[in-house]
DNA sequence: ATGGCTGGTAGAACCAGA
């Protein structure tokens, strides 16, 4: 049985309920990871997948910001919400699919501006974070792919300019070095960059700041999709879907979605 | 030219994103 499972950083489900329907209608994906959809769950728009068949959802939101939902045509089992950051804040949510397999979304803390723990205290909650996630990486068993927004574009080429981006949170060495830990801890592949070697170009985000995205081109790999080492020969495509930066009201992030086999 | 924008919420000279 093939399946595809898609990860997207929406900022507010609601606001752009017109595009994730479009992305489900054109892509036809089994299983879509949301984040930040700034809603609780009382208010989740259900009625909207519900009608396209989308009939399993998992949620764990929060009023106002972050969130995230995991939305299905496969029924869900065992949701898990992994409190990472240690202060109550909705940004996991884990499912087991059909035959088995985990599924984790993760919406890992941005870190504010300043790359330094001591000045900056959401700096210090994104390695912590990290660190809980690589402790429980640590004693996984399991099957399992990871997805979501990493908030961190670990490789130079993830990056428009590695050198003017080495001081600026999402790019800096101790969180290189930190999601390595991480990756290390379970062998996770970067299924990403298995599909898309480096040092191809390959961005997931670009600042709604630029007056023209596309042209000044200022990406970063910020998402990822990342397998445990069992489960990575299973994988058999994996794209971006960079048209959507430019659909109606845009989100930052565009989708990323996997093909397994299982 | 890394914030020039954006959404949610309040009703901000706001917060958070990254």
């Amino acid at each position: 049985m093939s399946i595809t499972i898609a990860s997207w950083n929406i900022n507010s489900v609601r606001f752009r309920l017109d595009i994730v329907e479009r992305f489900l209608r054109e892509t036809g994906t089994d299983v879509l990871c949301l984040q930040e959809t700034k809603v609780m769950d009382e208010a989740f728009p259900h009625a909207a997948f519900e009608a396209m068949g989308y009939k399993h959802r998992l949620l764990n939101g929060q009023r106002m910001h972050h969130g995230v939902a995991i939305i299905s045509r496969l029924p869900l089992a065992e949701a898990r919400r992994h409190d990472w950051q240690d202060n109550g804040e909705a940004r996991h949510i884990g499912a087991r699919l059909p035959g088995g397999l985990l599924l984790e979304n993760v919406y890992v803390p941005a870190g504010g501006d300043l790359p330094d723990r001591e000045a900056n205290p959401k700096f210090g909650q994104k390695l912590d974070f990290l660190a809980r996630m690589t402790r429980w990486s640590e004693a996984l068993r399991e099957p399992t792919l990871i997805v979501g927004d990493f908030n961190i574009a670990p490789l130079e080429c993830d990056v428009w300019n590695h050198k003017a981006l080495l001081d600026v949170v999402s790019h800096t060495p101790i969180e290189v070095e930190t999601l390595a830990r991480f990756q290390d801890s379970h062998d996770w592949a970067d299924l990403g960059r298995r599909f898309v070697p480096a040092p191809e170009r390959l961005y997931t985000w670009w600042s709604y700041r630029a007056a023209n995205w596309k042209a000044s081109d200022r990406g970063r790999r910020l998402d990822h999709i990342w397998a445990s080492p069992e489960l990575a020969p299973q994988a058999r495509a994996f794209h971006v879907l960079e048209d959507a930066r430019n659909w109606g009201k845009p989100s930052d992030h565009i989708p990323q979605i996997v093909t397994l086999d299982l």
